[in-house]
DNA sequence: TCAATGCAAGTGTGATCACAAATCAAATAA
DNA sequence: TTATTTGATTTGTGATCACACTTGCATTGA
């Protein structure tokens, strides 16, 4: 017996998970994923195959293929040097993600509100409870945790909206307005911003009641303002620096 | 003066267009996209990286990295084995699909329908004559330019819409239906179609009287078409298949 | 005859090297 | 002092190699 099919026959490995062997590229395009969406990188900062390989210990191999295939999906940019960086944040491009998330984001949310059961509805309830925990112990700005969070609660609805087309797609919009985001976090939290969690629990309720239509509501104006609040942001940074 | 960019002062060099150094991966990624939208892989195909770097003549490194794009933009798939092949056709892939492309591209078409200029509807208004030309002279089934000219026709509005984040992602969705429509247009070929251009000519009458809902549905209408039509006909094998 | 074993060919992954292009800095000339 | 040039370093790209895993086929055993 030394094939790796999992028989039903066998008693012991019908208990043993698949081991699931990852690849170094695999790791290696997961890690710059999460900086890209946790906003790790600044907009127009310049990325080299080399110094991403020292950074993660590995060779140049890896890299290189991850810093591809995240060209591919507009997450990272190749000039015509041939280097790479991270887009630049523009009023335009803004406005061009934000119509796209409402857009994908919206039909995905509303598809998951008729799908979601009990339990996973259970599941994204709990999670409001954590952000009251972390407006509670309000001492120090806990970003990452805030980002974090903020990922896990809309993709476990998305993931429950069944289009193997539509959650790909959003995975890649969040990874191109992943930069913007946190510049958007950082200044709410700058601004004393209180209660970020309030639509998302009108979302938690819209889907407990299977309302397709309050959910992509709540949902368009949860992320809608991250990015009204950076325009307003970004748009009196350019007066100024026009009046100077 | 060996400096690379262009200088306005230059009378000479302000006439000359940049070169653009294609890469040989850049090149036999296109290949690979051209062939998948075409649909010249057939579902649940193995491609192996030896064996494209052979027929496309060159190293395996340029198609490796090739296909890892791919692989990321769900145009490929990667198994578990570590082998890559074009992804099988289902009903359930296929129905989720067309609603995406119905989504996406309906709303990229209704952004093109008020912004395109004369000029640009021009164009797409000079395309029709193509069809008619090919169904003038059906003497043979000439399924590549049919194909050709289709994708022409929808990306001249598509990119119309000036969503930069629109269009890659139609050109995912396509990539990805793609082995699926060309499947699609043999069997409409074979079926004696006629009038594959009928709502082609409703999408620009609508675009050139700037009616973005019309030219939503007409555009609707003419990506269900394939999609339906390939639905009922693997509903019927599968019935066949059943009952034998 | 059929299933299990063992060997050989094929395949993907990662590392390393060679080369060309780009970048940066110091040196030189106006 | 300023602009240009020259040279050294850095960087991306492609080729090749080594290794591990998979696959397929022939051999061996019952």
């Amino acid at each position: 017996m030394q094939k790796a099919t999992a028989e039903k026959s066998d008693p012991i490995a019908a208990q043993l998970a698949p081991v699931g062997r990852e690849t170094v590229q695999d790791r290696v395009y997961s890690e710059l994923r999460r900086a890209l969406i946790g906003g790790l990188f600044e907009p127009s900062q310049i990325l080299t195959i080399r110094g991403l390989a020292d950074a993660l210990m590995t060779s140049t191999m890896p890299v290189r293929e991850a810093l591809g295939r995240l060209i591919t999906e507009k997450a990272l940019e190749a000039l015509p040097n041939r280097s790479v960086r991270v887009p630049p944040i523009t009023l335009d491009r803004m406005d061009d993600l934000l119509r796209a998330r409402i857009l994908i984001e919206g039909e995905a949310i509303a598809l998951a509100a008729t799908r979601m059961n009990s339990r996973q509805i259970a599941t994204i309830e709990g999670m409001l409870g954590e952000w009251d925990e972390m407006r509670a112990l309000k001492h120090k700005k806990d970003v990452d945790r805030e980002v974090t969070l903020n990922q896990t609660f809309h993709f476990e609805i998305y993931r429950a909206c069944g289009s193997a087309v539509l959650i790909p797609m959003i995975e890649s919009l969040w990874l191109q307005s992943g930069p913007c985001i946190r510049v958007a976090i950082y200044a709410f939290s700058e601004a004393g911003e209180v209660d970020t969690a309030h639509y998302h629990r009108t979302i938690v309720k819209a889907i407990a009641t299977q309302d397709a239509k309050e959910a992509r509501d709540a949902l368009v104006a949860d992320i809608s303002r991250p990015f009204t609040f950076l325009r307003s942001k970004l748009e009196a940074e350019a007066k100024k620096g026009l009046s100077a």
